[in-house]
DNA sequence: AAATGTACCAACCGCGCGCAG
DNA sequence: GCTGCGCGCGGTTGGTACATT
């Protein structure tokens, strides 16, 4: 019954990895790739390690097309506001950033990130577009500053009119396919839960994407997750490549007119309480979802503008026409 | 220069779910 | 239907580098 056990832990090497370990690591999965079984591969591979572990080095490093390094605000605005949407999902969140593990966010959230929204947690008066965040505020201009965990604070609401106050990520430059039209269009459906399409495996996520997209299943998500199943399969960026977040992604991204790097506006409220509450804020979002109130906002894809051929919504993979307009404020 | 504190990040740990047997 | 393993996930830890005192 069952399977063989995982791997004998007693004769099993933890710690750091050398590079002898990587390069052999790596040289196999190469040659023969992982044959969707980690457990037996550190045998096959001439390495003690345990599967598991090799698994996490592969996805996590040593896995082609890993971004090291700083992440650019754009990567800073997409998990931030990922975070208001749908909390601590790191895998969901890596699948929207190319090149990005679901642990160097998590790390970069647990060190960097969410100190950079906490210290910089100061909501501009009614008039002021820009929340300064990310770019500290002197004492003398944080006169308006609000206490974030002040129950006085007004939950969150869809912006108003305002295009300039909506940033919009989209796939591709502003200035190709997705049109003028239907962007604005877009801003003018700012409405349900967050919506992502397109699912081949493409993270970089320690799920390797083969098992969080492949079936268009995310089992968290299914039991208890506050987005609905195929409301979160990912813009795919490896339909995309990395150009999202590439070079030109200035090209790709129209901040607005008002736009000043990491301004989160409103959601950083709900950014700041998900911090705050971590334990429980999924099982509010959960409950809003569930309730059909959802609070969700920051976040917004746009659904109704989605044309989906037969092809693409056969095959999983949005196609140019597919391509919703991600927009974020 | 040494001690201490802090930041960062790779890796580990434990849990839940799905599936093989 | 039951058992137990494989896998994926998120949380946590430990080691190292850097900063500060």
């Amino acid at each position: 019954m069952g399977r063989a056990p995982c791997c004998d832990k007693a004769n099993v090497k933890k710690g750091p990895w050398s590079p002898e370990e990587d390069a052999k690591l790596k040289d196999y999965i190469e040659k023969h790739g992982t044959g969707g079984n980690w457990i037996a591969l550190p045998q096959k591979a001439g390495l003690k390690r345990c599967g598991k572990s090799c698994r996490l080095r592969w996805l996590n490093y040593l896995r082609p097309n890993i971004k090291h390094g700083e992440f650019s605000d754009v990567e800073d605005r997409i998990i931030c506001t990922l975070f208001a949407n749908i909390g601590s999902r790191w895998s969901i969140i890596a699948a929207q950033l190319p090149g990005r593990t679901d642990n160097d966010i998590k790390n970069y959230w647990n060190t960097k990130l969410k100190k950079k929204l906490m210290g910089n947690f100061y909501i501009n008066p009614p008039g002021h577009s820009n929340l300064s965040c990310g770019m500290p505020l002197a004492p003398e201009q944080r006169q308006h500053f609000i206490d974030p965990f002040s129950p006085t604070i007004p939950t969150l609401s869809v912006p108003s009119s305002s295009t300039s106050d909506f940033y919009e990520l989209s796939p591709f430059n502003s200035s190709s396919s997705s049109s003028a039209a239907t962007n604005l269009q877009s801003r003018e459906t700012l409405v349900g839960p967050i919506n992502m399409y397109g699912h081949e495996a493409a993270s970089c996520s320690s799920s390797d994407g083969s098992s969080v997209d492949k079936d268009n299943h995310h089992p968290r998500f299914d039991h208890h997750q506050q987005v609905p199943n195929n409301n979160l399969q990912g813009f795919s960026p490896s339909h995309y490549g990395n150009e999202i977040l590439g070079p030109g992604d200035q090209d790709m991204i129209n901040y607005g007119s008002n736009s000043a790097p990491l301004d989160y506006y409103g959601s950083i409220e709900e950014i700041k309480q998900l911090i705050s509450n971590t334990s429980s804020s999924l099982t509010t979002a959960t409950t809003n979802h569930n309730n059909n109130d959802c609070n969700y906002s920051g976040f917004l894809f746009d659904v109704e503008n989605r044309s989906s051929s037969p092809e693409s919504v056969a095959a999983n993979v949005p196609t140019r026409a597919d391509e919703g307009v991600l927009y974020y404020y």
